[in-house]
DNA sequence: AACGATACGGACTGATGACTCCGTTTGTCT
DNA sequence: AGACAAACGGAGTCATCAGTCCGTATCGTT
């Protein structure tokens, strides 16, 4: 998508190698680190960085996207090489895993007053979908209550993978805070079901 | 343990407006907020801030600090007028929906290179015991799975917390999202017990 | 090889924000 | 009331950082 066609061959050099720094900064040092910082990193000028990604929005913009792209890979591939609900458990695992750098990097564009989930609109979507039907498939198979939607899914998701990158968080608990989750995710576990669910 | 004592009645009452202001501003507009907007909202110059508070830094560990005294003051409550299964989802639910602000400001912290936790230490630590012993009684009393520690609590708390404050995640679904990782607390959820606990 | 177009580097600018300084005000004590 | 110390306000300082500009280097094409 943005990555614009017929650019000369230094050219889409120095962006690939831009965009990898950045990510590699970001997660590094957050995505507070200067402009200057990255263009270091990639071995390049300012200019350049801002030749290609006229913004630092537009920066971390593009950083963002390669996540969900990858992501996404990931998830496509979990989907179709093994039954449902492994697939749904697994690849939930995967992202909880990997999201930290991508909270972050969401976090940095809300706070500049961008919708993140708007501005990656594509992938984005295509990655709830891909959540939607993985979930349907497991909830099919029996292997994930019903009572939920994509929306908590995704809630949880995003929780966990901020409490991974947490500093204050104990870094043993995520996984055990992990298989709450996911028992919490069962079938089974509708306990819940009469009147002494917490009032919230 | 902040406020000093012996201040004249106008510096009291000044430094007092400054926190709430402090709290307010944080919690409206993100921990970046400048140091000048917290002043203008308590209605005083800079300068009367940074007396009080000598570092951005510092003011954003006061308001941690109050937050913490708060949550504890609350949890005391509940773990004496509540048996102790209620009490300790109670209180779980509880910090959840009011801990948005204080992760925004543990992070804040944080990334100023300073551990919040051992700046708060004192309350931190309270906390974390407080934590502990509603959780060993609403163990003890059967109401909650026995395989996990306080670190694991401290985990989904924090993950929850910045889940809800999240703008990416749909508001609607913390409830949700809540209720599964209680399921996922209750003891009879044992279904992780042999072997097909996912991979991590 | 030589020439136009494309891309590069990095000094420079403007804005913002943390923190300082000091002349003025306010509280407190006698 | 008078006098002294304790606070106050907010203009000013300094550093940082996003984004611009243009002379220079590199690419691709004939």
């Amino acid at each position: 998508m943005s990555p614009p066609a017929n650019l000369r061959a230094d050219a889409r050099r120095n962006r690939a190698r831009v965009l990898e720094a950045a990510e590699a900064v970001f997660a590094a040092k957050g995505t507070g680190a200067s402009t200057e910082e990255v263009a270091k990193a990639a071995g390049v000028g300012v200019g350049t960085v801002f030749r290609h990604f006229p913004t630092k929005q537009s920066l971390l913009e593009a950083v963002f996207l390669e996540h969900l792209r990858a992501v996404g890979d990931q998830g496509r591939a979990l989907s179709e090489s093994r039954p449902p609900g492994e697939a749904f458990y697994d690849f939930f695992t995967l992202v909880v895993n990997q999201a930290s750098t991508k909270n972050a990097l969401a976090d940095a564009l809300e706070s500049t007053g961008v919708d993140p989930m708007a501005t990656a609109s594509d992938s984005a979507h295509q990655l709830g979908v891909l959540f939607e039907q993985m979930l349907r498939d497991g909830q099919r198979a029996g292997a994930v209550r019903d009572d939920i939607g994509v929306a908590e899914i995704k809630t949880l998701l995003i929780g966990l993978a901020r409490a991974a990158e947490s500093p204050v968080a104990d870094p043993e608990a995520g996984s055990g805070a992990l298989s709450v989750v996911l028992d919490g995710l069962r079938p089974h576990a509708t306990a819940r079901a009469e009147g002494e669910r917490p009032k919230r």
